[in-house]
DNA sequence: GATTCTCTACTACGAGCGTAGTAGGATTAG
DNA sequence: CTAATCCTACTACGCTCGTAGTAGAGAATC
């Protein structure tokens, strides 16, 4: 029976996603660099599974024609924010989002900065609405 | 080397929280029963082997002087919520909970009331800051 | 040209989780 | 009392994911 649960980011395979975010492209070993950078001791070979899983998933793409394949982010960090909160907000508030933002700005302290954005925002959508 | 990576919910032990959440106290068949009604179709067993971790993860207790055991949530849907969220937070952006909530006011269309909520919210945490 | 380095492809393994079956005790029905 | 039912405890299996090793091709060095 079992439906087809869409599986998605692990969270190391999340971790090597960040890196090419904020640094593609990159080779197997530049990914290394970075996150021994960042602190994450991992092996070559690791990182390498990482992006080829990656890869089948769907969320890198590479150029395979230089001798190290060169690996660039598929989607973006939004996408995958926005995909993240989705299943967070279905699986606890089976997909109403209100009460996960309100304890979100609740429990998490923003900077005033963030919060004079947020309100800015959310006026523009009161127009909207 | 590993770091003690502090395992969470799965999505199946997550869906029976839940129903301890809506209906407890529960035995191991009204959390079936309730998993069917909406929707869930899982066997007994299923059932109760995901109590039975959720009791030895902690996040459930358990009464068992009758013949059925009486399951009830031991953490909050909140207390929940807001260790995902951290997660999210933390693998997605670091720590900075503000882009995030930008962008799950921006994607998720909220009711009006909930806009409403917020913002009284909003500027209440703005006269503490 | 031989040795060493570097890269990819393939294989592997343990743990967590979704899922469920089987065994055997207790309870209820006939 | 015997049979059917219900409950718990234990066991199991396949898949994903974190992690990494080994083999072997190509490149660089000496």
């Amino acid at each position: 029976m079992a439906i087809r649960r869409q599986y998605d980011l692990g969270s190391s395979e999340l971790e090597v996603l960040k890196v090419l975010w904020d640094e593609a492209p990159c080779t197997v070993r530049d990914v290394l660099n970075h996150m021994h950078a960042r602190g994450r001791h991992v092996a070559y070979t690791t990182v390498q599974t990482l992006l080829t899983r990656l890869e089948q998933k769907q969320y890198v793409r590479s150029n395979k024609s230089g001798l190290a394949h060169v690996f660039r982010p598929k989607v973006t960090r939004e996408r995958v924010t926005k995909s993240r909160l989705k299943t967070l907000v279905d699986q606890l508030y089976d997909g109403a989002a209100g009460p996960l933002v309100l304890q979100l700005v609740r429990s998490e302290s923003l900077k005033p900065e963030e919060l004079e954005k947020l309100q800015e925002l959310i006026e523009s959508l009161d127009g909207d609405a």
